[in-house]
DNA sequence: GTCCATGATTCGGG
DNA sequence: CCCGAATCATGGAC
């Protein structure tokens, strides 16, 4: 689920980071800011920001390791001498224009220019509050944050802005790959799919970046009984028979396949093990097989076992096989309605 | 925590 | 495409 490959973080990468253990950009950083600022100044700064990040001439390519962030947001301020320095050039674009920026070198995928950009910006108070109102300029320094693994400064960012639908995707994939990682780094080795569910519901995504609808787990018992139903018929349909389905049930046609498909392996599943059972404990101990834990539930459903209304919505399965007849009675069926 | 049920996804085969 | 098999993802029970 590597999304966003990480780029390793750049020595001496200042960002908006809490403070402790500055490190500041070298004169050659600096120097290349300052020489790429200029070109912003002007109408054409997306464009001349292209040009120069292909090119790699001059001050475009330049700007050597050091990435660096939005001086705003976490705190950190450099001291009165390299303030001074880095304030002067950059106050000459509206946050439109450097939001526009960030949207083109995040779409662009440079994201490392991206970071140099950000460090250039103001750090005046004033500034740095115009700066934060614009969405595309906060999900910027959250990628250059997450790419340069400052995942304190990634998860600053999504806790504590309010972010549209449309960037939630991205910022979600970020924020669960940036906790696993830690979580990786700190267990010295890789997390395997349940590691990493314990990972999400440790670190729940906030409301920031999710607008708080659950997955479905489950379908309508409704739809799940015309479902057996269906399956008992034919538990093969045809693609119009699948639509047909789809419409009826109110899913798409390819989780109706999936139900069926789901459904037949796991039919086969409890052939097998019912099969299993069957040789090793010999005819006269075939009790067991009813007893919960044995995944024939939810099963086709028998016509004959199903008549009663009682049972109806629970799930009789019918080996048939097998030969023999199993019956067993969900209680999960019936818990979810979605 | 672990196990289970269940929907979704991936992968190789035809 | 569809299939089966294996696996992942997720919510819930215990």
């Amino acid at each position: 689920m590597n999304i966003y490959p990480l780029l390793l973080p750049a020595p001496g990468f200042p960002y908006f980071s809490a403070g402790q253990s500055m490190v500041f950009r070298s004169p050659l950083d600096l120097y290349s800011s300052h020489f790429l600022l200029p070109n912003f100044a002007d109408s054409h700064h997306r464009s001349l920001l292209l040009a120069s990040s292909s090119g790699g001439t001059g001050a475009g390519g330049g700007g050597a390791g050091g990435t660096g962030g939005g001086g705003s947001g976490g705190g950190s301020r450099a001291p009165p001498e390299e303030l001074s320095m880095f304030q002067l050039p950059t106050l000459n674009f509206s946050p439109e224009q450097v939001a526009s920026v960030c949207e083109t070198l995040e779409e662009t995928g440079d994201i490392e220019r991206l970071g140099r950009f950000l460090w250039s910006l103001p750090v005046a108070p004033g500034a740095c509050e115009a700066i934060n109102k614009h969405e595309s300029i906060l999900r910027a320094r959250a990628v250059v944050a997450f790419h340069t693994g400052n995942f304190r400064d990634l998860y600053h960012i999504l806790e504590n802005h309010k972010f549209t639908k449309e960037s939630h995707g991205k910022l979600q994939a970020m924020w669960l790959e940036a906790h696993y990682q830690e979580a990786e780094k700190l267990r010295g080795r890789p997390l395997g799919p349940v590691d990493k569910y314990r990972v999400r519901k440790k670190f729940p995504l906030p409301r920031t970046i999710w607008d708080g609808e659950q997955k479905t787990h489950c379908f309508k018992e409704r739809t799940r009984s015309l479902l057996r139903e269906w399956y008992l018929q034919d538990p093969y349909p045809n693609p119009s028979k699948k639509r047909e389905l789809a419409q009826a049930t109110g899913l798409t046609p390819t989780q109706v396949g999936n139900w069926f498909k789901n459904r037949r392996q796991r039919d086969r599943a409890a052939a097998a093990k019912n099969r299993l059972q069957h040789q090793a404990i010999g005819p006269s101990g075939m009790r067991s097989l009813a007893e919960p834990g044995c995944p024939t539930h939810g099963s086709a459903e028998s016509p004959s076992t199903a008549a009663s209304p009682t049972t109806s919505v629970s799930s009789l399965t019918e080996r048939a096989d097998t030969g023999t007849s199993i019956l067993s009675v969900t209680s999960s069926d019936s818990e979810c309605d979605v």
